[in-house]
RNA sequence: UCCUCGGUAGCUCAACGGUAGAGCAUUCGGCUGUUAACCGAAGGGUUGUAGGUUCGAAUCCUACCCGGGGAGCCA
């Protein structure tokens, strides 16, 4: 039903606007007023204090300033109201009380409905009964825009269903729970670059459209290419990865990639990012280093820096502080007769289900690292172990808590005979891997790297249930919107 | 692709063969310290779609559509 609502928005033009400049209702104005805050948002705004985040909120107490924001929450009583604005970088309940402000300012901001826009100045003051340890005092307000009644914000503060809720993907992330992950999500990256370029690797990225196959065996995406050929979206930079390796000794591709597995669980999506390290001269147990290091330090720094975050998601933190290195090590012989112990049905030859990854970390604090697993299950690129040709230099990083296989990775052949050979065996065309050969017939040196799923990682550091919540907009088999 | 569970008000759910209800959200009223605030009132429904069984279907049956969880495969 239509309300006659002279403040509601009739254009995305006309902006509505109930209190724009409170000296014009007779409130002093602070002096302090430095321009430089007010560049940010590009528009010049009549306000008389500075502007800040909530999260710096600490270093003003005393001081009067203004936050620009949201409305999350708000809480009612007669003469007194408790507006909740978040800013992005976190909330702070405000108080405004109807003696000490004008009665149009008042009744606007007790009238404001869920996720309206607005700007609020007023005096900091810490108070132990506020979440965060403090309170905004309103002086006056400014609302950019009032979210109309007749379609109020659909995600309220009461429980929802996935569905709806992935339905409204793009209003879900205002939520304290979803940007706490995407603000892990940003440390773990970080920390992940700050690992590697502080070893000296460089970071060059592999392409996104791809000629074929590159492990051959996993489903791809195809994508129209003009009108000339069909071309994949990449399923991993790894065969790019060796040959800049052979360029810089070491580095690192960081970005999309894309299956087209029918995969239906929490560990899956179709779009993931993934960041794989190569270096040229290193072995497996350079490998197996390089890996346990980086999820060392992620770790660290996620435990370092998102202390908050983790609470507001409720993690069990020191779960996460046990993670120090070293990690276990066990050869994938090993793997099997353990499974087998505790009642796995796994044989030789066969590869983890879901459930094998659970049982091996069950009793473990931190991941575990399986190395040496059976050719046949394996891309062709894997060194064949020296003791026994059966067995690919090959590791796999095993997070816990039911987290599953996190990074995955190994030594390459660099023999180009023996890669040929391989080659054949899987069915793939030489032809087609003549570049990639190359880096066998130009100074072929021991190499390998891997892989680590980046939103894996994140759901672990999170504990969330499906890795879902761990990426903005996430792309699975039966979803692709919004 | 297979197995399994589900689709009822804007949202979360109840009613399980006999008059479709509650909480939240929205609107109106009350409340100067609330913490997913609370109290009172109002509006809000072609029960996923199409057939079928029945005197009578949200409820039972069939097909389809949409989604959740899992398997295989993988990071």
């Amino acid at each position: 039903m239509e309300k006659s609502d002279a403040d509601a928005p009739r254009t995305a033009a006309s902006v509505p606007v109930v209190v724009r400049d409170q000296r014009v209702a007779g409130l002093p104005a602070t002096a302090g007023i430095d321009p430089a805050n007010f560049q940010e948002s590009g528009v010049l705004l009549t306000m008389s204090a500075p502007r800040v985040r909530i999260s710096d909120i600490a270093r003003h107490d005393g001081q009067t300033v203004s936050i620009a924001g949201w409305l999350y929450n708000i809480r009612r009583s007669g003469k007194i109201c408790f507006p909740l604005l978040r800013d992005g970088s976190g909330i702070i309940q405000c108080v405004a009380v109807k003696a000490n402000l004008p009665e149009e300012l008042f009744e606007a901001l007790k009238d404001l409905t869920q996720e309206s826009s607005l700007i609020v100045t007023g005096k900091v003051r810490a108070e132990a009964r506020a979440q965060g340890g403090f309170e905004l005092d309103v002086e006056s307000a400014e609302i950019i825009q009032r979210v109309s009644e007749a379609d109020p914000y659909p995600i309220t503060p009461k429980d929802h269903g996935i569905d709806f809720l992935m339905d409204h993907r793009h209003l879900w992330l205002r939520s304290k729970r979803q940007a706490a992950i995407l603000r892990i999500r940003h440390e773990v990256i970080k920390s992940i670059r700050d690992y590697f370029d502080n070893q000296g690797f460089t970071l060059v990225d592999t392409p996104i459209f791809t000629p074929a196959a590159c492990e051959g065996t996993t489903t791809l995406f195809e994508v129209n290419y003009f009108d000339e050929e069909k071309l994949y979206l990449t399923q991993s930079g790894q065969l790019y990865n060796e040959a800049n390796a052979m360029a810089l000794g070491k580095v690192y591709c960081f970005g999309p990639t894309f299956r087209a597995e029918k995969s239906k669980t929490r560990r899956h999506l179709t779009e993931f990012w993934m960041v794989e390290p190569e270096m040229a001269y290193a072995d497996l147990e350079d490998v197996k280093a390089l890996a346990e290091g980086l999820v060392v330090y992620c770790v660290g720094r996620v435990l370092e820096n998102r202390k908050a975050e983790l609470e507001v998601l409720e993690r069990d933190v020191k779960k996460l502080e046990s993670v120090k290195a070293p990690f276990p090590r066990m050869s994938y012989d090993d793997a099997v007769k353990v499974l087998q112990g505790k009642g796995s049905e796994i044989t030789w030859g066969g590869d983890f289900g879901n459930t094998d990854e659970t049982l091996l970390t069950q009793d473990s604090d931190r991941p575990i690292l399986v190395d040496r697993y059976p050719s046949e299950i394996k891309a062709f690129y894997f060194q064949p172990d020296a003791e026994n040709d059966k067995l690919a230099l090959g590791v796999d990083v095993i997070a816990p808590e039911g987290y599953g296989e996190i990074i995955g990775g190994g030594q390459r052949i660099h023999d180009p005979e023996l890669l040929l050979r391989r080659l054949k065996e899987h069915d793939l065309p030489p032809e087609a891997f003549n570049w990639y050969m190359d880096l066998r017939k130009y100074g072929t040196v021991p190499h390998g790297g891997f892989g680590m799923g980046v939103e894996r990682f994140v759901a672990w550091m999170c504990g969330t249930e499906h890795i879902r919540e761990c990426i903005a907009y996430p792309r699975m088999l039966y979803r692709t919107r919004p």
